[in-house]
Order: C-alpha cells, then sequence, then structure tokens
DNA sequence: CCAATATACTTCGACAGGCGAAATATTGGG
DNA sequence: CCCAATATTTCGCCTGTCGAAGTATATTGG
C-alpha cells in the first residue's frame, strides 16, 4: 500500500520517461500537439467543418485557423467549401496529409507492440480494463458541473 | 484482445477526458506546466541551481532565466547566490511558493483519491505494479540510443 | 600573479502561437 | 429587400521560447 506522497514523488521520478518520447514524435514530425489533433480529426471524419474542429480542440475559432494555415501551408490540409452553406469551410486530408497520418500510425502502433512485448498478453487486457474503469469513473464524475460552463474557464492573471 | 486501431480510437475518443482535467488545474494556479515543473524540483530540492534547474526541463537556459523570472515576480520563488561559487544562482521556494505546492498537492491527492474511490484496493495495487513494469521497460529500451545525444535534438523545418 | 579561458547566468531581439475584437461573407426570416 | 444570425478570417496584442551576445566570477597555464 503506497501513500499519495509516495505516489507523487515516483511519478515525478518518472514522468519524463513516458511523456518524453510522445514529445520526440511530435518533433521528428515537427507538428505541435494541436496540429496533430486537428490531422487525427481530419482523418476521422474525412471533411470536418471549421467550427467543430475548433470545438474537438477546444480551441477559440481564430486559433483553429491559425493551426489549419499552418497545416495547409505544409500540405497536409485542404480546405473546401461546404456546397449546402457555403459559409462553412471544411477541411480535409491532402494525399500526403494522408501518408504522414499512415507514418504516424505505424510509428504509434509501434509503441503498442512495444506495450505488449512489456506486458503479458493478460496484463495487458488488465491494464485496459482498469483504464478503461478510470475514464468511465472520472466521466462520471464530469458529469455533474458540465451544465453551462463555455468551452474554456477565462482565469485573471493579477 | 483487442487490436491497435481499436486502442487508437479507443483513446482519440478519451483522452480528453483524462488530460483535460490537469489542464484545469494548471489553469487554476495560472501556472504553466514548465512553472509548476520548477516548483516541484524547487520544493524537492529545496536550492536549486539555475543550470540544473535548465537541465531537469530540458530547456536552454536562457528559457530557465524566463521561466524563473515569472515565478519570482508571481511571488512563489526567490533568487539566491551560491557561497561557494559567487556565479551560480540558486532558487527556492518562498512562503507563498511552500503554500501554493501545499495548495497543489492538496489537488493532486484529491485526484489520486478519486482514482482510489473508483478503483478497488487491489486493483489500484496491480495497475502500479503495471505501470512500474512498463517504466522499467521503457527505461530499458532507452538506455542504448542515448550515447551522445544532447539535451535536446535540433530539428530543422521546411 | 595575472592574462586567457572557461563557466554560470542574464539580456536582447526575433519569432511562433494563442486569443479577443472587428471585419467579411453567407444564410434565413419577416 | 433588409436585417439579424452564423461561420469564418484578419488584425493586433501578448506570452513564451531560444540563440547570440553580454556580464560576472572562477580557474588555469605560463
Amino acid at each position: 500500500m503506497y501513500s499519495n506522497d509516495e505516489l507523487y514523488e515516483y511519478v515525478l521520478d518518472n514522468i519524463q520517461k513516458v511523456v518524453f518520447p510522445e514529445e520526440l514524435i511530435r518533433l521528428k514530425l515537427s507538428l505541435s500537439a494541436f496540429e496533430l489533433l486537428a490531422l487525427m480529426m481530419s482523418e476521422k471524419y474525412q471533411a470536418v467543418t471549421m467550427g467543430s474542429l475548433a470545438q474537438g480542440l477546444s480551441v477559440p475559432m481564430s486559433t483553429a485557423t491559425g493551426i489549419v494555415n499552418r497545416l495547409v501551408k505544409k500540405g497536409l490540409l485542404a480546405r473546401g467549401r461546404s456546397e449546402e452553406d457555403r459559409r462553412v469551410v471544411t477541411v480535409s486530408l491532402t494525399e500526403t496529409g494522408w501518408q504522414m497520418m499512415g507514418d504516424l500510425k505505424r510509428l504509434l502502433y509501434a509503441k503498442i507492440d512495444r506495450v505488449r512485448d512489456i506486458l503479458s498478453a493478460e496484463e495487458f487486457q488488465t491494464a485496459l480494463e482498469l483504464l478503461h474503469k478510470l475514464i468511465l469513473g472520472f466521466q462520471q464524475e464530469g458529469r455533474q458541473p458540465q451544465e453551462k460552463v463555455p468551452q474554456r474557464r477565462i482565469i485573471e492573471i493579477e
């Protein structure tokens, strides 16, 4: 049985070993976390509107515009107009965008396979079940105070 | 047994539920991730030199200076000079700094207690063991290519 | 013992990214 | 047709990061 203090120390000492590798993946592709998420959403939903993209990333539209601009400049995303409503802009992966997502997924899956190597099949299964239980638990908790909270809290400084 | 594709989908769909709350903690205290880590290091090692702080955060010294400047302005850290070597600057928590770290830890520990509530004692124990096994496994892996890599890779863009 | 070099840190200037407010374009209702 | 509503971009400000040059102190070789 471990105390919270011990857990805190443990995580503090080891967090870099877990988090830093992801950082490296991002840097190798020279993509920010937001850009990565935008690509992932674009892959999942084919044609995403700027609005849902902004909502998915929990950023204001002006920020989403910047993110997409950079990805367009990098040749990974393409803008298009909706036929039904010509105000809405949709973004979708370009050919190179699809390739990059393929590369990225290969990297991620290699990572997952590393986990499969380290843990036994039963341990892997157990880890997933615990993770799932945690996600469900936290999801439950988040329901209550979600009523009228806008997409992001504003905190004033000084 | 889940495929990597299924796992990818699952994480993509649920990542916000896990990551976002931490974001909120940071925003409530109006501290950046780096600032938070700097405070944590200062608490753990009492008097930290700018050099080791920069190394610990994996940022160049000029960035570390900025981080510490902000924390000093916020009244959480204080600068001092080493007696043995008057070039080195040490930072340490102020009284309010200690208080803030206390508050922060209370928040984190409440989070951990939430986890303890969601999982049974045995499940909690199992989760820790699996986490530990993973960290050890990845640590092993990281040994080989670490030889001459400087603290940060430089990637050129375009 | 002291000039040259090394070390620890800060300052400066450039640049990227995030965001609110204003601007632009399109829709839909009266 | 006109006007409010909606979707998005543009603009300007601000924060944060970082390399290079600058400052202060330590160390070392002659």
